[in-house]
DNA sequence: ATGAAAGCGCTAACAT
DNA sequence: ATGTTAGCGCTTTCAT
């Protein structure tokens, strides 16, 4: 630490009251409400704090003491690699971070390695409650966090009956976006999403997998793609879906591969994030495919990249997120009747997206 | 919160004692040392826990108890929305996480508004040691970190005897920066650099202003800065020097414009980060101007944008500067005699920095 | 393998 | 304006 001074942790409030001669209240007060001693005796305890070295009352004592911790406890299982690189989650990050500055209180991140399914942080985290960052359902942290008599909100994913949650409408967003695809006229689509378990899958997915998706957030948005696509009269099950586990630029390259060495046919890609489909534009380049002439692709998010080189994506405000759900469990809010909060998506078109190939020719020939 | 069940705090360990009529003794054992007692009394008290509704030995009472609370805090007084947009900042963050998570501990927030000086935040910290990124020397929340009775180390700045650090060489770093600048000829030149105090000035900046810097960073690299070009026989006093309170690229463009608009002349224009020499850039190509031909602009942090875009840059290993910081908080290390780890640096040579104008034509011609 | 005793350092009624 | 009384909920010697 540096100065000796600090490290012989010795005196405490009562050591302090009776070197004064006063009762520990009233060092209490001189700390908790300078108004209720005389400003001469506030000055003579805080003088003869300094002179014995007292930092000042204890911070976890207090705690104890006033049950309140000032402090909300961030769970996020993904690696944290993974958190601190994606852009949207860092925006997440942000608004929870702006909502805790903005009421005083700290926030908390809860050391979750997504390895080794070890609880005890969660325990052990003094907090007042709890925000949770797209988990999947199955993820043990998350019940160590419900089985804490603290208020908790989830972001995103799992979507659990009788919790507060903020996120946006996954489905009705996507909706939109293959309802754009469909007006243009693709009908032979491929899949690029993210992992639907805790167990590596980075492969096709079967519509069992599809149905049972431990990611509520991607079983969501790919059942609303099978609702859309099915409407347009495309038939479900022959539409290739790829999962990646990790969430980067390169493994969207990857799965984008993967889609394209076995479906060629495949007319418009795509993603449930952005960051995947920025690996599905790489893939493209390097196939000597043009976008969007010879293949369609789209993402999802809205991050900042995406907007500069025009990706056609569905945005999602993902600081008011972080935000949000910062002030609802923050907010007086009985947490008695659960809350939902949605946040509104908007469909970006960009120039990734066009009629597929086919058509084009059809209608302008060669 | 959902379940009502979570709401009624209750139980407590005595009472759960109290009900299995054993010892509290015995349940603290039941939860923190499975070993010492029977497996058949283990589970039933478990099991009546689970009964009852007890969550388990309460996080706060526990940490005054065994005087540790499990968790680091993490102060860091620039705007929260500007550490989060800075990719260098970010890469400090994910390191020190890294750190954290690694040794099985949280890592808290501080919510430390610059505005207000509302030290309290930190006062009600539970926490076991502070690692401070990157303020000011006469920052009052550094000051309260300082005062407990809690290991610290700084990251970056201030440089306090006495108090372990961890950060680059700045001055040896950028000095080879300007080694390289001279090389190349440029003898007229401008700085951009990041806010030298808490007080706002967007402006031109006194040789006593740099001199008296409370931002540590800033005044190395400034003093190194002058020292390498006045072996290079230009009179420091002669350079222009503009600062910026905020850190972002626009602020960047807008010092680069205040600075080229007063000083046409200058051949160089030295960033002390490359947030702001990508603002620098944007204001070159406003003003017509060709980088390198007739602008040389450099930065500092070696950012991925600046790589990408090759901006000639001083390189720092961000991520392994939070994640040394958070070893070094955590480890064993006595911190009696204070540690200072530096860093290794790297200078980038992109495509951003060529010789001068005049000596380009002194040589190849108009 | 289990229990009894002794606080950790503080704050909040409730007096005076 | 100051003091008295009572814990907050837990862990940890030290016994048994």
């Amino acid at each position: 630490m540096g100065r000796p001074l600090r490290m012989r942790r010795q005196a405490t409030l009562a050591s302090l009251a009776a070197e004064l001669g006063v009762s520990r209240t009233t060092v209490s007060n001189a700390y908790n409400r300078p108004d209720q001693l005389s400003p001469e005796l506030r000055r003579r305890v805080l003088e003869t704090a300094r002179r014995l070295g007292y930092p000042g009352p204890d911070p976890v004592a207090r705690s104890l003491r006033t049950r309140k911790a000032g402090a909300v406890g961030l769970l996020l299982t993904e690696n944290l690699s993974y958190a601190f690189r994606d852009p949207a989650a860092i925006g997440v990050l942000e608004g929870l971070a702006l909502a805790c500055e903005d009421a005083g209180v700290g926030l908390h991140l809860v050391p979750a390695s997504p390895g080794r399914d070890d609880v005890a942080a969660v325990h052990r985290a003094g907090v007042d409650g709890f925000v949770v960052y797209s988990v999947p359902d199955d993820d043990p942290h998350l019940a160590a966090v419900l089985a804490r008599p603290v208020p908790t909100v989830i972001i995103d994913q799992p979507q659990i009956e009788g919790i507060d949650r903020v996120g946006p409408d996954d489905a009705a967003a996507i909706t939109k976006l293959a309802e754009h695809l469909v007006g243009l006229g693709h009908r032979q689509v491929g899949v690029l999403c993210m992992r639907l378990g805790r167990d590596r899958n980075d492969d096709f997915v079967s519509l069992e997998r599809q149905r049972a998706a431990h990611f509520h957030v991607q079983r969501n948005r790919l059942e609303a793609l099978a609702t859309a696509f099915t409407k347009a009269g495309v038939d479900w099950a022959t539409v290739p879906v790829v999962e990646r586990f990790d969430h980067t630029v390169d493994e969207g390259a990857f799965g984008a591969r993967q889609l394209l060495s076995t479906y060629p046919q495949v007319t418009a890609v795509i993603c449930t994030s952005d960051i995947l489909a920025l690996g599905a534009l790489a893939e493209a380049e390097r196939r000597g495919l043009r976008v969007p002439a010879d293949l369609t692709v789209t993402g999802f998010d809205g991050i900042a990249e995406a907007e500069r080189i025009g990706l056609t994506t569905v945005h999602q405000p993902v600081l008011e997120k972080g935000r949000a759900a910062g002030k609802l469990l923050l907010s007086a809010a009985d947490h008695i009747n659960p809350q939902v909060i949605t946040l509104p998506t908007d469909l970006r078109l960009g120039t990734t997206s066009a009629p597929p190939r086919t058509m084009e020719e059809h209608w302008f020939g060669p």
